[in-house]
DNA sequence: GAATGTGTCAATGCATACATTAAATAATTT
DNA sequence: AAATTATTTAATGTATGCATTGACACATTC
């Protein structure tokens, strides 16, 4: 029998503003009053207002008192804010799990996302690329099983998701990436913990570099 | 001029039920209706609401479905949890800060701070000195400059915030973890990012094992 | 007494009403 | 035309109303 989700309005209308953020329909920027939203979502303003208050909690949105909300744009502070924090933990999160040993069974939504992210790569599918790759990152916090590290990256990656969208795209094929993937997941199954951290974090770290030199080169003020 | 602060209602269930929280007037578990709690705030259910959403948020409480809002609970596990990602974050973050080469008059609160856990030490003020402890950490992040990772780590702050005073009661005078703060502050003055890093990893190595072991003692299920 | 069924009560989820007041616009004065 | 003031508009912050439905107490059956 199917599972009678009895989702709330309030969760309706998060995860479809949530939705409309990512994807850009709702772009960085825009701003838009309460009633209008609620217009849209088929909604009264109350569960939108509550869904508000909780995507202004996670930083995706900020709301302005006689103005609205409005989606907050990146700027590349932001990443560099953003990219300092996930260079600390998820190095120090993948050597933790690295030194549980952990099995092929629970490293295969890992192993699944990195193949996925090599066939992307060579079809040149950007998009599915960069979701197997969010899966990868998102999947190896929740094996690590620090729950609250993993909800914090979780929203980090969400507020930077469109920048790395962009950016993909103004770069070339992310070999490098891909194949840091494969070696990480190599050193995870391996289990050496010292051996994950610095690839991960080396990975972290040239991710960043080439991330900001893109914004800086193109000009690029806000995303 | 003094500003008129146009605090909202929402705004002042928020700082007052935070207050409870930590104060332990709400201890642990308690849980309340959403009327109650409006009628003892003496407003109506609105506001109470969304500042639970946002307490929610920030992880001191949970909201459920028919039965109100509970205040979470700490348990071993949670601190295991925190202790994790402050013992990644902080040290690295102090790091940076050395690096940086701040002036003294930016030190300026850190070492007030620390001379204040000197002294609440000398007179056996614990509640005094638990309070500059918790600014000497808030303060070094706030120098530091990354906004999302002193909010987030001031809300880890926040959550073990109970557990941490009703601990400091059940063990020897913080003696050494007052010297530490010292030794932090002094290396951030020396500008020496690596010495201040290992200080810093040190000094919350040593408080999370030691306050583990207080609650397994103890056999403190949850606070 | 345990297990099950029934009825009452009340908390939530949401819609709606409304006073307040900032923002936008129009009107008026320099 | 620029600056100032008056007027209108509309968005928020908050209170309130209400249908739905889960929690709990009580009654009933085994």
């Amino acid at each position: 029998m199917a599972t009678v989700t009895k989702s709330t309005r309030t969760d309706d209308a998060y995860d479809q503003l949530k939705d409309e953020i990512r994807s850009n329909r709702m772009p960085p920027g825009f701003l838009a009053p309460e009633p209008e939203i609620a217009l849209r979502l088929g909604m009264s303003r109350t569960p939108v207002r509550e869904a508000l208050i909780r995507l202004e909690a996670e930083g995706l949105v900020e709301l302005i008192p006689r103005r609205g909300a409005r989606v907050l744009p990146i700027h590349a502070d932001d990443m560099r804010e953003i990219y300092e924090i996930l260079t600390a933990l998820e190095p120090e999160a993948a050597a933790n799990l690295a030194s549980r040993k952990p099995t092929d069974e629970e490293l295969a939504p890992l192993e699944k996302a990195t193949s996925e992210m090599e066939s992307a790569l060579a079809e040149g599918d950007l998009d599915t690329w960069a979701a197997a790759d969010d899966r990868f990152h998102r999947r190896l916090l929740e094996l690590h099983g620090n729950r609250r590290l993993a909800e914090f990256v979780s929203a980090l990656f969400d507020q930077s998701h469109r920048a790395r969208i962009v950016t993909l795209r103004l770069r070339d094929r992310p070999t490098r990436s891909t194949t840091e993937h494969r070696e990480i997941l190599e050193q995870l199954r391996a289990g050496d913990p010292e051996a994950t951290r610095e690839v991960f974090r080396s990975h972290r770290a040239r991710a960043a570099s080439e991330l900001l030199g893109i914004l800086e080169n193109y000009r690029l003020p806000q995303l």
